[in-house]
DNA sequence: TAGATTGTTAATCGATTAACAATC
DNA sequence: TAGATTGTTAATCGATTAACAATC
């Protein structure tokens, strides 16, 4: 056994290419492909099948020399090691256009995340329904946790909010944050936070413009499948 | 004369902690901060102050030994180098729920991101109002842009879509684009992606549930301000 | 001058990629 | 068996951090 001594130790990166390597996975499930080798999926997902065959070597062993991977028992071990191979329960807080387009994004029910209720503290809001959940006051979240036990939270909210969002979260037990607030969060020990920031992206991107952009090889450039 | 040549091996770890230093610097100016020192800046962006030292030294000098840097001064470098000191006309794809929040979303404005059109190819949709745009048939973009000129493109639409939609921003050109379908774009030379993937950062996040988290020091965790 | 802080070089750390023995 | 492909070790590459001479 060595999955949970050494859990700790997986890089981000690796992490995120599980994500990526997963989806894939699933579409190729999906057409029945039965078999798959690691330069396959170099091929499909544009990620080095070293890399690939690194990434995968954290959790264990997966494949057959000279054949290659199973698609069906990769995607399911890999759903099950990064946790989603059940419905996971999730809170946002914030029911701006922003947490209404998340709470109306399909991808997350595909992906088996479940937003099971909906935080804001403006009172013209609270009590109207997003989509098909009701806007509670976000002083509840406690309270309404106490029967959801999600230990996600995404935090959709003005900046200013963003920190003492934070604290109501973790104070209901979520241990895990999707941060869209441009404002690094100071979070407690045993809490993980990733930050998603349109404008920063927006930045990165400006900055490219007008290089002698010869190379420009993106992330996440493949052959398309 | 060192920047334009060897601008292009600038880390993106560092470009985008320039975005970061630079929301910083905002805020500092605004409060009429004069100095701050690399130290004062670990402090407030949680990045070491090494590393702030490092990332500006790319593109030059800026601070005075002793003393530190000018917050005004420094926050106007940056803005230019980072090619947002004027506003940038972006293209919007996808009027969606996704398409919909970020037209509608301050934070761009704030940071001189400027959505000048939204395209979408539903003919329910096309001709109506999205906040103060008109939308438009997604047939039309290199049309449109002739009079915008725009460099950057936003891609808000399902995945089966985006590579073709990033064919016509291309084809608009447009020379970087922020893609938030879940699928890797294939793109020609030249052109710079960034992906923005909600349920590759839940995955992520899913992941961290359940593990013996002793450290887990996010990226951001930070003094507040 | 003495204290503070920069810009940069060198040392460390960590992630990616290549190479190859093991094995189907 | 011969050919293919894995899992893993070793080499490479790149990014972060520490240390310090230069300088205000």
């Amino acid at each position: 056994m060595m999955s949970k001594n050494n859990a700790h130790r997986v890089p981000t990166p690796t992490l995120e290419r599980l994500a990526t390597y997963l989806t894939t996975l699933s579409e190729l499930a999906e057409q029945h492909v039965q078999t798959i080798s690691s330069s396959d999926m170099e091929r499909l997902t544009g990620i080095n099948a070293a890399q690939f065959r690194k990434d995968l070597s954290y959790f264990g062993e997966f494949g057959r020399p000279g054949i290659g991977y199973d698609v069906e028992e990769l995607r399911s071990r890999m759903a099950r090691i990064l946790k989603v191979e059940r419905q996971q329960p999730v809170l946002l807080v914030g029911a701006g256009n922003l947490g209404s387009a998340l709470a109306g994004y399909p991808g997350l029910r595909a992906q088996n995340f479940h937003i099971v209720a909906v935080f804001d503290n403006n009172y013209n809001k609270i009590g109207r329904l997003l989509w098909d959940l009701e806007i509670r006051d976000v002083g509840g979240i406690s309270q309404v946790n106490d029967e959801f036990q999600a230990r996600i939270g995404i935090i959709a909210v003005p900046s200013n909010a963003a920190q003492e969002v934070m604290t109501r979260l973790v104070d209901a037990g979520v241990k895990a944050i999707l941060n869209f607030a441009p404002i690094p969060l100071k979070v407690p020990a045993g809490v993980v936070v990733r930050n998603v920031d349109f404008v920063q992206e927006l930045t990165v991107l400006a900055f490219h413009l007008d290089e002698d952009i010869e190379m420009s090889r993106p992330i996440g450039q493949v052959e398309s499948l």
